[in-house]
DNA sequence: ATGTAC
């Protein structure tokens, strides 16, 4: 029977693992079936909001989770699951959950290389913030100048990025360097309900607003020449890189869902300690029919960022000519995965639910691409507004420790209206650009609502997954240009 | 994140 959250208001004791790895006891919360797992600096640590470590410890009591519930070092606070979190559930006796994967079903970011140089760029930032801007339909609720028919949309559910390329919005090539090669096969006939189409139908090529940008960057420092080499980064080129999701179609499906799985959890007897980790046993018809549609919203974002990637290479080439510009890679962030993971030393299928968490896979991995298979998966962090980005490589201890997983972004700190309240969008922007950064928003209150501060610094982030060992620092790239929503 | 509350 479903019941209200457990409401914890002091900090449990923690059990050191290492500095880094902090266990949650599995007497926190009642029913908690394997421990939380903290992946936290001290410093980070201190910051560390009760309801991230609660909301931690809920996901532990969900049936058929293996190892730990873990959160990552910019974990914080969402619908269910923590935003940050990572959780494997059995493949035969575990569950499936929309709030492990977010509302913005395959929200991720993919970065473009280019022959370009900061000399290049500089001078024509402004005009090409602008031309990107308006190539690029930015803002909630944007409405895309691609028009597609109901059946072209069912094949977007079906073929993701695939469809893209095919249809002229990028090359094969593309598709070899996305994370599932832009496309997760449907487990099953592609079923949406009529107000996914219709959300979906005009916002395929939108970029969304919120912590979604487009962002023309710089790589101003190489952590590991090797890895960089096999990545094509080279210190002073010029980089894109873009962050979005599945806009209003993933957060339908998600909805859709939740009140399917709500349901679906009393039928099946399954003990909600918050009503928000709504969920099915995962091989049960409703759980298959949510991992289903959530496959269909996780190739609509592929495809969204490949038509993105599309008019962002259009603008480019009308202001540089024949510039190269190769896509470096395409990180998930949201989402569940059917995966195979040695636990306690046995080969297991589990669904990993990663939100606002990444892959990183390492070297070797059949799922990394080739071009990147002797050294390991790109994990793309970028960092807040106006702050540096990393891009990072998949190592052998994400396989230990964390299903293959690393962390995904910064993290909030505070709340959008406590970021609106505290900070004046025209403020921000003068702020930027003094540092060299020029942004274009939809409205001043975006980059009020975005502002640096109310986010946790990318680098204390990033250096907890490098010292655990679980993703290595190869790169840091900085905004020299940013469009917002 | 989101037709920012059906």
């Amino acid at each position: 029977m479903t019941t209200q959250p457990k409401k914890k208001k002091t900090m449990p004791k923690l059990t050191r693992v290492t500095d880094y790895i902090w266990d949650v006891p599995t007497d926190f919360i009642e029913g908690m079936r394997v421990p939380g797992r903290l992946f936290l600096s001290p410093r980070l640590l201190k910051g560390l909001e009760i309801d991230t470590l609660t909301q931690t410890a809920n996901v532990a009591t969900l049936p058929g989770i293996q190892k730990y519930s873990m959160a990552m070092p910019d974990a914080h606070p969402g619908y269910g699951f923590p935003i940050g979190g990572v959780a494997a559930f059995d493949a035969e006796e575990g569950v499936i959950s929309p709030g492990g994967v977010g509302f913005d079903i395959n929200c991720g970011v993919r970065v473009i290389r280019t022959n370009l140089t900061e000399k290049d760029v500089r001078p024509k930032i402004r005009k090409l913030i602008d031309a990107l801007f308006h190539a690029v339909p930015t803002g909630v609720g944007a409405k895309s100048k691609l028009r597609v028919s109901d059946s072209e949309l069912r094949r977007v559910f079906e073929d993701g990025a695939k469809w893209a390329v095919e249809e002229g919005y990028g090359v094969a090539d593309d598709l070899e360097h996305c994370e599932e090669n832009g496309r997760i096969e449907l487990p099953g006939d592609l079923k949406v309900s009529d107000k996914v189409m219709k959300r979906g139908k005009p916002q395929l090529g939108t970029l969304g607003s919120g912590n979604h940008f487009l962002e023309v960057q710089c790589v101003r420092e190489i952590y590991d020449q090797d890895i960089a080499d096999a990545f094509g980064l080279r210190v002073g080129d010029i980089t894109v890189m873009i962050h979005c999701g599945s806009r209003g179609a993933g957060h339908q499906i998600c909805t859709d869902h939740l009140k399917v799985l709500g349901k679906a959890a009393k039928k099946y007897g399954i003990e909600l300690v918050d009503r928000q980790l709504a969920c099915a046993p995962v091989q049960s018809k409703e759980g298959q029919e949510y991992f289903a549609a959530m496959c269909a919203g996780a190739n609509y974002a592929w495809a969204n960022r490949q038509v993105i990637t599309h008019w962002v290479r259009e603008t480019f080439h009308q202001f540089f000519g024949d510039v190269e510009m190769d896509l470096v890679y395409d990180v998930a962030h949201n989402v569940a995965k059917l995966e195979e993971h040695v636990i306690d030393g046995k080969s297991q299928m589990v669904y990993v639910h990663r939100k606002g968490a990444t892959r990183a896979f390492p070297a070797g991995h059949p799922d990394v691409p080739k071009a990147y298979r002797s050294v390991g998966q790109p994990v793309l962090i970028p960092g807040s507004m106006g702050t540096p980005s990393y891009i990072l490589c998949g190592m052998d201890k994400a396989m230990e420790l964390t299903f293959g997983s690393a962390c995904h972004g910064a993290g909030r700190i505070g709340s959008r209206k406590a970021a609106m309240r505290k900070f004046r969008g025209a403020e921000i922007e003068k702020e930027l650009l003094a540092k060299g950064i020029t942004v274009k928003a939809t409205h001043p209150s975006v980059l009020a609502e975005e502002a640096p501060a109310v986010y946790k610094p990318s680098d204390a982030v990033v250096e907890v997954v490098h010292q655990v060992g679980i993703a290595c620092r190869v790169a840091q790239v900085v905004p020299i240009g940013v469009a917002k929503g």
